[in-house]
DNA sequence: TTTCTAACTTGAATTGATTACAAGTTTATT
DNA sequence: AATAAACTTGTAATCAATTCAAGTTAGAAA
């Protein structure tokens, strides 16, 4: 982790918020596996560690963390949410037939819209969909 | 509307999609309201003129428009999906406080990441969240 | 026009992600 | 060690969205 456990514990006491066993491990998860998983997926993984944890604990904590700002939701399929660590600038591509979410470069920023001077924005999300490189290889493939 | 009836339903034709009475009222509706509605939204209005209309009625014509290219879906709100006319390309900014949905100009296609070069892209959304304009002059009025 | 079939509509039942709640547990602080 | 607030847990509830089966509609073919 970028920052230590002291510095992060210090950093969201002034909200309230207690770095807990179950938090620090989701945390850990999100940050350590880039894979933009499910609750669930969340869920079964820190379950081998700790097993008598709860999915309603899974949910509070990601909640916690998105408030504390270390955690984003992602919105990108239409159901299940996805969560993410928060970073620089970045898009998510999200691929229609694997599901895999897949991070790209951008300058988000670089869209100050003279339209939106009177509005605070406060998140600024990318979302782009179709297929990735190995989807789209195995379609052209099968049309052969 | 932009299109004829007899265009609509002959290019809808070659997907076996019917306008049907329903769904004709469902596109109209999208289409003069841009409030980018909920699905209950759209099903209480029609109900006053279809009061037979279901829910289920609403959710298969909206995918039925979606898959005909004429609807998009809007997953900014974490939880219910809305729905938007696919126009020219446009970011959508979610006001937190009010929970409406702002069109605003922007050039999407300039994102033409070199990243993405082996990508079949087929949609791109960008989202914005924070305050709008009138809920960011309240909040600024009430800190006084 | 009549017939036929596929597409459509409807409402009830179901699914599945997420939240609410209440009781017990942990943790930081005094 | 005592206290109180925050946290965890499992169950129950909520609610958007889908499934399903039966009846209806509409357009193509005869």
């Amino acid at each position: 982790m970028a920052v230590s456990f002291e510095e992060l514990t210090k950093e969201l006491k002034s909200k309230n918020i207690r770095l807990s066993h179950q938090r620090l491990k989701i945390l850990e998860f999100i940050y350590n596996n880039k894979i933009h998983p499910t609750v669930d997926e969340i869920y079964k993984e820190i379950q081998k560690e700790i097993p008598t944890l709860s999915k309603t604990t899974v949910y509070n904590s990601l909640n916690a963390l998105i408030d504390a700002g270390l955690v984003k939701v992602i919105t990108i399929g239409e159901h299940e949410s996805r969560y993410d660590i928060v970073t620089e600038n970045h898009g998510h591509f999200k691929c229609d037939s694997c599901d895999k979410i897949i991070d790209f470069e951008i300058d988000i920023d670089a869209f100050a819209s003279k339209e939106l001077k009177d509005f605070e924005i406060i998140y600024k999300d990318v979302y782009f969909k179709g297929l990735c490189p190995d989807c789209n290889k195995m379609k052209n493939k099968n049309l052969k």
